[in-house]
RNA sequence: GCCGGCGUAGCUCAGUUGGUAGAGCAACUGACUUGUAAUCAGUAGGUCCCGCGUUCGAUUCGUGGUGCCGGCACCA
């Protein structure tokens, strides 16, 4: 007798040994048909595993986050059986999921094209309306690389010649298609219906830049066709957020040949670059960093001592002048550090805190580059603090406090926080690790929130916590950072007078909330999908008149809009006031006044934003105190639209 | 850096199976003086990314470079 206990509490009992097909099919004939897969006792399975004891069983469909991982790791297969069929000769390496779909990496003699891709997706919907039955077998691993080898998949025989252990390994086998996997895969290729090929690309065997490249496909496969062309459409809106777009068609800034990776700054994208950088400075000063400035260039033996130069010489700008060496700087740090050594300091002094727009330029690799989210020249809200040990948890906490404060402020509710603790390679005694690691995890458990542990992912120098927040559209960006150091003070000399009068090093805290600026700026610029709130926004109110006769008087709305402070433009082109209003909206700017004669002569302006809403008609007092307190909001209770034009 | 693709007017993009190029929008000029997402007409605008080669002739073909795009690798 076997008892079967089911999710809801249920349970079923066969005379004997039962599969979870049989299960399914016994619980109903809709889930027979649906069933992908199942879970004994936590255990995920095919559906033609055996149940030979009591368990608890579920069935898994695609409903469920594993049946769509199976789904898609069948998919996977799928597309490699496909490419086998077509391209006899290429071999197949790996096929794992990924998220929102799978790849699968191939070593073929020629390039992939679209075209080939296109047939590649034809071949698989044949294969999956063949509904071709998919099972499992288990080889001993001599065996399997006897007989990947006498295929010709050499990759294959090296996946299976470097896994660990040595009991057998499972296959599955779909027609004359066999790989390597361990499971569980579909019952059959009829399941995989709804799918798409996306892309092809380049990707080092065993990620290594070694090694071989290999051509990666990649592809996706949901539950049905709907939820597949939802994602599609998600692709789509990202695509339309795209910050390298955004900035074209907002005239915020553009990259050009002659200085790949830079951002040349147009004024309204500068104007936004600085209302971020005042935000931030105000930031410094009501948390007690003092902010200073250092050189763009420093001899190249500065870099050399802060053990920089060893590390990253092929990414650092150099100059040469005078027959002496220079790097243009690669990061703030040991410039502080020079602005910490500058007299003698006592622990009363502590904590020291160095905040700096430290401007900085890395030769990243041509491949990297990204708009302005990765650049070879960009700023970071850059500060260290110098203190002792026993202060780290403090400011830590204080820090901490501070990021989600400004992410809030920014229209970012969801931060994630990881902290990475101490790596194989390290410097520093396992006391002051200990130490070190202890004063993170306290202060991250002091805030309440959750936080995850990167064991092992810490810096050589020592432990960090990371803050990512989640945009818009759900995607990580990670942006600030709080970094002990044991290793920068000691190696450039810092020191300062204890409480014994003996000289210690400090404990230095990189720290930064934005990351870089530009980077920063790309971020809002797709969260916002250019249409920032009007505490951001570059031009806040666009005043609009109807015929040359209200020109002057717009003209003296804006006077009086920009004595308050007010980023406020004036568009007086012969135009329709329909027109007006479409460029304007297109541009994203907040709120449209419009002047006609009624308005001029009641000295009055129509308001309407940038979402077609209309507010009326109002005095310049009644909208100036109107957008005062729009701007007061900043981000808070605001979010972005989705409204396309 | 690596694999693949691409580079044509300010922007978005056609096009030339090798005979130095076109549209829409923007710009400029004129008319219209307009009431909440595109008024009409005209004008001007190009080293077809750069170098070299093949050719009578190259924007087109080849090659080297450069930049961008999608990934990979990298990211103090």
């Amino acid at each position: 007798m076997l008892n079967l206990t089911l999710p809801d509490g249920s349970q079923r009992s066969f005379a004997g040994p039962t599969t979870v097909a049989e299960l399914a099919a016994d619980i109903g004939p809709g889930l027979a048909k649906a069933a992908l897969a199942g879970c004994v006792n936590d255990k995920l399975v095919d559906t033609s595993f055996v149940i030979s004891e009591n368990a608890s069983v579920a069935i898994i469909t695609a409903k469920d986050k594993e049946g769509l991982e199976v789904l898609r790791h069948s998919c996977a297969h799928l597309l490699a059986n496909a490419v086998k069929n077509l391209f006899p000769t290429a071999q197949v390496a790996i096929g794992p999921v990924i998220e929102n779909g799978f790849y699968y990496d191939f070593a073929f003699e020629r390039p992939f094209t679209p075209e080939d891709l296109i047939n590649i997706e034809s071949e698989m919907e044949r294969l999956s309306n063949a509904n071709i039955k998919i099972e499992r077998s288990i080889l001993a691993r001599t065996k399997a690389i006897a007989l990947f080898k006498k295929m010709g998949e050499d990759y294959k025989a090296e996946i299976i010649e470097s896994i660990p252990g040595e009991e057998p390994l499972s296959f599955y086998q779909q027609g004359d298609f066999v790989d390597l996997c361990r499971g569980p895969h579909v019952p059959s290729t009829g399941h995989i219906k709804s799918f798409k090929l996306m892309s092809v690309a380049g990707a080092y065997w065993r990620g290594d830049s070694n090694n071989a490249m290999l051509q990666r496909i990649y592809g996706t496969a949901f539950s049905d066709k709907k939820s597949l062309q939802s994602y599609l459409t998600l692709l789509e809106e990202a695509e339309r957020r795209d910050h390298r777009k955004i900035g074209k068609k907002l005239d915020l800034f553009h990259f050009q040949e002659e200085a790949p990776g830079m951002t040349f700054w147009h004024p309204k994208g500068w104007r936004l670059y600085q209302i971020i950088k005042r935000y931030m400075q105000e930031l410094f000063i009501a948390n007690g960093y003092d902010e200073i400035n250092t050189p763009q260039v420093v001899d190249y033996s500065l870099w050399q001592r802060s053990g920089h130069a060893d590390k990253f010489s092929e990414q650092m700008f150099s100059v040469e002048s005078d027959n002496r060496m220079y790097a243009i700087k690669p990061m703030n740090c040991p410039c502080h550090i020079q602005v910490f050594n500058q007299g003698l300091k006592s622990y009363r002094d502590l904590p020291i805190r160095l905040a700096e727009f430290g401007s900085c330029h890395r030769y990243e690799p041509s491949g990297s580059m990204h708009g302005l989210m990765r650049v070879r020249s960009f700023t970071q809200d850059d500060a260290h603090i110098f203190c002792t040990e026993e202060q780290i948890q403090e400011e830590v906490s204080h820090f901490i406090d501070l990021v989600y404060s400004v992410y809030t402020d920014f229209g970012f509710d969801d931060v994630i926080l990881r902290l990475s603790t101490r790596p194989e390679k390290r410097v520093g005694s396992d006391e002051v690790w200990d130490q070190a690691e202890q004063a993170l995890r306290q202060a991250l458990d002091r805030t309440g929130r959750h936080w995850q542990l990167l064991p092992g992912e810490g810096a050589f120098y020592g432990p960090k916590i990371e803050f990512a927040l989640k945009d818009c559209m759900g995607r990580e960006q990670q942006c600030g950072t709080i970094q002990v150091d044991f290793s920068m003070p000691a190696r450039l000399g810092a020191q300062y007078v204890a409480e014994d009068n003996t000289r210690r090093v400090p404990v230095m805290l990189h720290r930064a909330i934005f990351g870089s600026l530009e980077r920063f700026i790309g971020i809002l610029i797709e969260h916002f999908e250019g249409a920032f709130p009007s505490w951001l926004a570059p031009v806040q109110v666009m005043v609009l008149n109807i015929t040359d006769k209200q020109a002057e008087y717009c003209q003296d709305v804006v006077k009086s809009l920009k004595n308050n402070g007010f980023r406020a433009d004036v568009d007086l082109r012969n135009e329709k006031i329909g027109f007006k209003i479409r460029e304007h909206t297109i541009q994203r700017i907040p709120f449209l006044l419009v002047a006609g004669d009624k308005e001029r002569e009641a000295e009055t302006v129509a308001v309407r934003d940038r979402y077609g809403k209309d507010y009326g008609v109002m005095t310049l007092e009644q909208f100036s105190s109107f957008l005062s307190e729009d701007i007061a909001k900043l981000a808070r209770g605001h979010s972005s639209s989705t409204q396309s034009v």
